[in-house]
DNA sequence: CTGTGACTGGTACATTTGTCCCAATCGGAC
DNA sequence: GTCCGATTGGGACAAATGTACCAGTCACAG
């Protein structure tokens, strides 16, 4: 027997492949179903035999690109022992380089999903849970150096490199690793780890 | 005689603020000229009297957004003498507060846009015009404070408000700006005016 | 007045889209 | 071998879409 599409085919997977493809290279209005069977090299029924509807599909695909994204925050927030500031750094800028090298598609597709997610119900909980796995990770990562609150600054950094990563997804720069992201992440690690003063500390807390 | 559609036009007007309501509700795949043109209330012909084409049109409202976003920013950007680090806390503050009170559509559309800068050459000129903006302003405003090295922490500041709005769009929380976003610019502003490396800082200048 | 040109509003049409249908094929159970 | 269900591949269809067309209106110049 098959496999009543439930799971496992080799053709379903290649079928969310092509569609993160057309995601990444024309957007997600460009999804159609007849793009992504030319895409995918399969006849155009394919489309409707393994996914009820067009939505099933998108939403698939952008279920899989956060698996992925969930999975690599996971890998760099593992660290063996304690890490002082310069290896925080440099993990971070890891991390960052590791999205946008992996090929744009995934990126501008976590993009889209954040946007998507502003209006349409159903990717809400996709979004959210990708969110909360971010910020898990890099509190994770914090935690391990040796920077005093783990949890703001966990916050700051993963805003910092979210709007880094889109600010080069929309204007790419040949050595933005080296000349904008890494001395910001610098920047804002060595700041956070200077010992303020707790005198004026901020009102929340 | 009328005014071959060149600049003014109480219609054409109407059109661009309608399909800048359409992008906000409904994202930008989401405009046709039908859709436009309901939401203006004006029959579906002159959608294509006023605009040579549905791209034209589409890139007209971006257009007209991102000049009201230059805008705002030349206005907080605008200060009187030197300000304090409490100061600049609150006019960023404000500022980002104002890009989400408008109504989210010019903040959506804003970020689509620079989705769509990642890969249409049409908008890309546009989108870096608008960085551009954005960064000038952010530096005009931190130099105004007592803050040292005001471009590289206009920068930062840049991306960490990018990050936060597109945050905050994405997965709206009620106390967003008093929770998250102050705390967060609080930290950020209080790190950065600590002296990098050295014994402690004479603030003022 | 008459005309002329901008503007309006309704409709038509070809293309693209999502979705559905059906005949053919393949691989294993009997 | 036969049979049966899963899968394939090609086409068909209605709806939505971008765009073009055209008859009518209105203001103003002559």
């Amino acid at each position: 027997m098959g496999q009543r599409h439930g799971a496992m085919s080799d053709r379903r997977e290649e079928l969310v492949e092509a569609t993160l493809r057309v995601i990444g290279r024309s957007g997600v209005d460009a999804v159609t179903h007849r793009a992504v069977a030319a895409e995918a090299g399969v006849p155009l029924a394919a489309t409707t035999y393994y996914f009820g509807s067009k939505d099933e599909l998108v939403c698939e695909a952008l279920a899989l690109v956060i698996d992925r994204s969930m999975e690599l925050v996971t890998r760099f927030a593992r660290v063996d022992g304690e890490i002082d500031c310069a290896q925080l750094v440099d993990r971070l800028t890891e991390f960052a380089e590791a999205q946008l090298d992996d090929q744009r598609a995934p990126l501008i597709a976590q993009f889209e999903l954040m946007l998507e997610g502003a209006r349409r119900s159903r990717l809400r909980p996709l979004a959210e849970r990708w969110s909360a796995a971010y910020l898990e990770g890099l509190t994770a990562l914090v935690g391990a150096s040796t920077l005093p609150d783990p949890a703001p600054a966990a916050q700051l950094l993963s805003t910092l490199i979210e709007g880094a990563l889109l600010d080069q997804l929309s204007l790419p720069r040949h050595d933005f690793v080296e000349m904008e992201l890494r001395p910001m992440l610098t920047r804002a690690v060595r700041a956070m780890a200077a010992p303020t003063g707790r005198a004026a500390a901020t009102s929340s807390e």
